[in-house]
DNA sequence: GGATTAACGCGAAGTTGCTCGCGTTAATCT
DNA sequence: AGATTAACGCGAGCAACTTCGCGTTAATCC
């Protein structure tokens, strides 16, 4: 995507500008590990990391767009696994999932990101799509499945990934309680207990992939 | 709990008092159903009110208390069903869900109820008692199960509930689309295959009932 | 009815968050 | 090396949020 030729007028992105946004970004991390979201100021960021307020303002804007680099920053973390059957890779992808949120800081992140999107339209916007693109790549996983014949062929992927994130998340923003081992493995027993029950049957059989009725 | 005696230096609850928070409430929902939490302001509730922001500050606090008074106030809408079987209830309670956040200005109050918390301890610790609390009263639903011989006697009441809501809450909060009746329907099917299957067994069989393990 | 005093209205003052213009530093290219 | 110009540092200035003191309204009690 980047122009090939370095145009006069392009952008600088090497030597400085990677080093302020390493330091800017590690300072957002340690930032919200103590205080969380509530604490995270642009002034504390500036004072940890050595960057001026301003500079922060220019480059991201906001605290929320701070705070969405980071996540997009932090989420290779959790490795699509590939075991070679559905309930070992749900498994596998649930104890990432739980070991990824074990660290409170994380967890504070996630709830910065979501609280975020609730305020920037922008920030709503990074975090759809990077959900809605790590939905696909791990819907992957459930088409092998698929494909090997553990499921029907008519089960949603999609709906299979989201069964399997979405108690991990409840736990997080709702309960606010800490993710254990436990939520691990009774998700991917129960995910996998639903997928096999039929549960994740696509409804829109037709050419429609994307059931949105009335209500906007 | 009130004090029988009309104590000279008690509260006033009635009359103006009343009225102007019936007016701050509704005001804040309107407010909330165009432009969500980002445009969500005291000045704003104080306009539409007609009440002023002194006044605001004074009885919430901040913003953040205004909308976790609001959740508590509405959360009446989603009764808890009784139809004799527990896929009959679950689907019920399922669809009482949906119905409920079928309305974007739902979507919109758990979200800013979700970032408040992010941000005010006081809301982190009301959002956390007032879910914990209808947790408790929706696993009622599966314990009357349980002694129907429907699921198993080491089934976790609130397990189940809590795996019945999160699909809703990450459609809302992390996928950031409208719930629709589908996802009331495959919920409501996943869960009560899931159940059967025991992946909702509580884990600490012994005295222990809440099993955090080492990470804060 | 009248007295008492929560609860509210009002505007000013204090605090914080955010933006802007200009000078300086240091990547990038020749 | 020297020239060019992104990206950054700096502080002033604007704007929004929040608080405070005091006078007024209207519940509640007698």
């Amino acid at each position: 995507m980047t122009t090939a030729h370095h145009a006069p007028g392009g952008s600088r992105p090497g030597g400085r500008t990677a080093r302020t946004r390493e330091a800017v970004l590690t300072a957002v991390f340690k930032e919200l590990g103590r205080g969380g979201f509530a604490a995270l100021t642009m002034e504390k960021v500036a004072q940890r990391s050595g960057i001026h307020v301003a500079t922060l303002y220019r480059r991201w804007r906001c605290i929320e767009g701070l705070v969405c680099e980071l996540l997009t920053d932090l989420s290779s973390d959790v490795p699509l696994p590939d075991t070679g059957t559905l309930p070992g890779d749900l498994r596998a992808l649930a104890r990432s999932i739980s070991a990824f949120y074990g660290d409170a800081r994380m967890r504070r992140l996630i709830e910065a990101v979501v609280s975020a999107a609730a305020r920037d339209p922008q920030a709503a916007t990074v975090l759809r799509s990077f959900f809605g693109e790590r939905m696909v790549l791990a819907g992957r996983m459930v088409q092998r499945a698929v494909v090997r014949g553990e499921l029907s062929a008519d089960t949603d992927p999609e709906q299979v990934v989201s069964a399997l994130g979405a108690p991990f998340y409840y736990r997080i923003l709702i309960a606010r309680r800490p993710v254990d081992q436990d939520l691990a493995e009774s998700t991917a027993i129960a995910v996998w207990a639903a997928a096999r029950a039929g549960a994740y049957a696509s409804k829109g059989n037709s050419s429609n992939n994307s059931g949105n009725s009335k209500t906007n």
